[in-house]
DNA sequence: TGTACATCAGTGAACGCGCGTTCACTGATGTAC
DNA sequence: TGTACATCAGTGAACGCGCGTTCACTGATGTAC
């Protein structure tokens, strides 16, 4: 069954709605401050056309959470494969590059969800937990396939991966304030980190203790 | 010059609306959530009674960052001195535990902070980020006393700082959603992490490389 | 293929509500003589 | 110490405004015969 006129036209829609959204956020609106008029007067919409496409205010937000989930995880799944043929170094490199590439696109979506990771709206809150929990499965397994491939010992994997994301996480938010020509110093910090982390985690794996 | 009756009075008054605002972000609620006459109310004031206190919301908002700071770095300090002497290892223990202790104490205020870091409110972002940075400064501060102390070669100190806060941060980001039977496990996971970032920043003072 | 009817995206008016802020006023506290 | 005046924390009414949501309606698109 093929999409009618009407349907497609509903769809684009409903897209112009989110990006309206997504436009009135740039600049370091949150979402919680998105009035129903602004989204539809910034879509070129009547204030009431919002509730063909959505129940009400909570669904909308909702489905800005899912799409800033969705940009987040297409980003860092990116080349993933790719990663676990080269070694640990470039490996890194690779990884905090990918991450930055993807903050400077869309570092507006990085800040709402991590500012509703905290938020009080349960759903929002436990939609991204969930998306960044498997962010770090998916490098957990990646570092342990690197090892394999590399017949290196097996290394605290989940862990290394948690921290990774919590120390990228810790940089992202710096960036987001500072001005391009310093990201690239935060950005070697976090490599740097990465690779102490790295570099720890290869040590405990072989018993040296503190 | 003593205070007076009126003076110690309206003090007393400002520390109580302060309090109410505090109570009603108990549970979830952001800092930009908060009505003016929601926080009269808990107060046990009139609405208009506020504007003695603050000259509008915005001020009342950036006195309650203030003391979310105030208590965040009273709580990071408290017997950070007497930890130069021990052990690495101890010394991560103790340090993880007071960060604990500060999340069950002030898990809301520490919610508010990150959340206001990412907000787009100018005054209160670059504040706590001021306070943040004076986290990590006084981090490092400890790990290279403690280092010189033990006459063991320099690590990449300011790094270590760096990265031991975001992955405290992450953690207890996490914390906040999770049972306290499960708090114990997370924690575990920072010291762990800390333990593999402390080793890693070793190694790389020793020159091995990845 | 043409026609009659059903669907439904988009509209504009209206709802009750709480927002932050201003204002003139009250009455207790503080101060100067 | 007593009195007259000044200060100022707290109040209640009122402001204009935008909020999210509901409703009845329009007119283009889709569907069944």
């Amino acid at each position: 069954m093929t999409e009618t006129a009407r349907q497609r036209q509903k769809r684009q829609t409903r897209e112009k709605i989110l990006q309206a959204a997504r436009r009135l956020m740039q600049g370091g609106r949150g979402l919680d401050s998105l009035g129903l008029r602004e989204v539809a007067r910034e879509s070129g919409l009547a204030a009431t056309s919002l509730y063909n496409h959505f129940p009400d205010m909570d669904a909308l937000g909702l489905a800005l959470i899912d799409s800033c989930c969705f940009r987040l995880r297409s980003a860092m799944e990116e080349g993933r494969r790719s990663m676990i043929e080269i070694g640990s170094a470039r490996a890194i490199e690779e990884l905090v590059a990918r991450f930055v590439r993807y903050l400077e696109d869309n570092g507006n979506d990085f800040r709402v969800l991590v500012q509703q990771r905290l938020g009080s709206h349960d759903r929002y809150r436990l939609r991204i937990q969930r998306e960044l929990q498997l962010l770090v499965d998916e490098l957990a397994e990646d570092v342990r396939q690197a090892l394999a491939h590399n017949q290196r010992p097996p290394v605290p994997a989940e862990l290394e991966a948690e921290a990774a994301i919590a120390i990228m996480f810790g940089v992202g938010i710096s960036m987001l304030d500072v001005a391009p020509a310093q990201r690239a110093i935060l950005a070697d910090h976090a490599c740097q980190q990465l690779k102490m982390m790295a570099l720890g985690g290869r040590a405990m794996a072989q018993g040296v203790t503190l």
